[in-house]
DNA sequence: GCCGGAGCGGCAACAACCTGCCATCGCCGC
DNA sequence: GCGGCGATGGCAGGTTGTTGCCGCTCCGGC
């Protein structure tokens, strides 16, 4: 593994810590992009890193997150997010877009996060200047358009009560006139709420949204 | 634990074991429903058990299995049945209802899944005449109304080799109109590929088809 | 009491989905 | 060749889901 190199695929995030760490400690531009807690929480877990950020003033530092909004659905989840960000004086944002699990440092250094192969995930880091760019202006562009976790999470605070009756109603096949009538809602509001529903899993058509619910563990 | 007791919980498939695997071993007519084939896999694979059903010659003793038919989605399960039944000489039928995971043995004993707890499955042992007797008559409802496997089988032969791409696209969230062009079918065939789908996976909506694909890890 | 905003739920128009029907076509077996 | 069979895909008509609109009610502020 040579460190000339521009592009390195690294496996597993042992190994990309490993080679990574040191820069994360001391970057002073972290951006990140993730679709759940897991993929970089052993990054932020794990000793040296967050010791070293422990000692940062908040300023010191920019930490941006981005992540997917039907992350929000879970209130475990959601409240790891709220406690990431106010532990580290990170930045917090939601997005209802796909996104691909990036790290991108001090617009200087990116890692992206590749398919999971033998239990191992692997990781591409990238110091190519132009690639690095064009991935840094991709992120900025998300950043812009996703919303800050405060807003959104008021956004949803209700939906987040409601939506476990909903997907159990949803997975029984249960026809939305029915269900609406056994929440004791209209069928507007019932299918308002599906709809929400919907947009915070990212889905375009209720069978997308059955596998992301499934995904997630949230049926 | 009295052995006198009419109905005893067991957790886990090593305890429901010690309890059972004499009577399974000595019994002539095992009835069986299962939603998968990890369930009572162990229960098969396990030393002594195995060895007595091998001793017996086929005939000797009865055993029936129902399974669901989305099982047969996958590939690597269809064939996982296939090879018990040639193996156990045990006859095998489809159902594309929900089903309970239950084993009777010589309409005498019940066994009935619950729910799964701290990662260990709890069964409930039944040997009460009356209970034993309303389970059995269940299952041979049930029995009556399923599919024999090689009919089920070739049925949705050619539904599996298309199931994969029908379920990415539908996971995409595309289409009808657009899903069908794609794979050069007319809409009118996609959707019955989808209806058969849906049936196959014991769905009413694609909400629930797509819960159930993501259960089965088939997108 | 009055106002404004938020949520609810009926209505309606539209899009998407589901299904029965049937003409068509290719593939056998005769 | 011919008839039967199964798969196909267009069409039609029905059901279900999606969305904008609007009047209603409830509430908190004034």
């Amino acid at each position: 593994m040579q460190t000339g190199e521009v592009v390195t695929i690294v496996h597993g995030e042992r190994e990309l810590m490993e080679r990574t760490a040191h820069l994360m400690a001391s970057a002073t531009d972290v951006a990140c992009a993730a679709n759940d807690l897991a993929t970089w929480a052993r990054a932020q877990a794990s000793g040296e890193l967050a010791e070293a950020m422990r000692i940062r003033r908040p300023g010191d530092v920019r930490i941006r997150k981005v992540y997917r909004s039907a992350l929000l659905l879970d209130p475990v989840a959601a409240q790891g997010l709220a406690r990431d960000r106010d532990r580290h004086g990170a930045q917090v944002r939601i997005t209802s877009d796909e996104i691909n699990e990036t790290i991108i440092l001090d617009r200087r250094l990116v890692v992206l996060a590749g398919d999971v192969r033998a239990g191992q995930r692997s990781y591409s880091v990238i110091t190519q200047r132009e690639t690095v760019q064009g991935v840094t202006s991709l992120f900025e562009a998300a950043w812009r358009s996703a919303t800050e976790l405060d807003v959104y999470d008021n956004r949803i605070a209700e939906i987040r009560q409601l939506a476990p009756q909903v997907l159990d109603l949803l997975s029984q096949g249960v026809k939305d006139e029915t269900a609406a009538r056994t929440l004791g809602l209209g069928v507007r509001t019932y299918r308002r709420r599906v709809a929400e529903l919907m947009d915070a899993l990212g889905a375009g058509s209720r069978f997308q949204a059955g596998v992301r619910a499934r995904e997630l563990g949230l049926v």
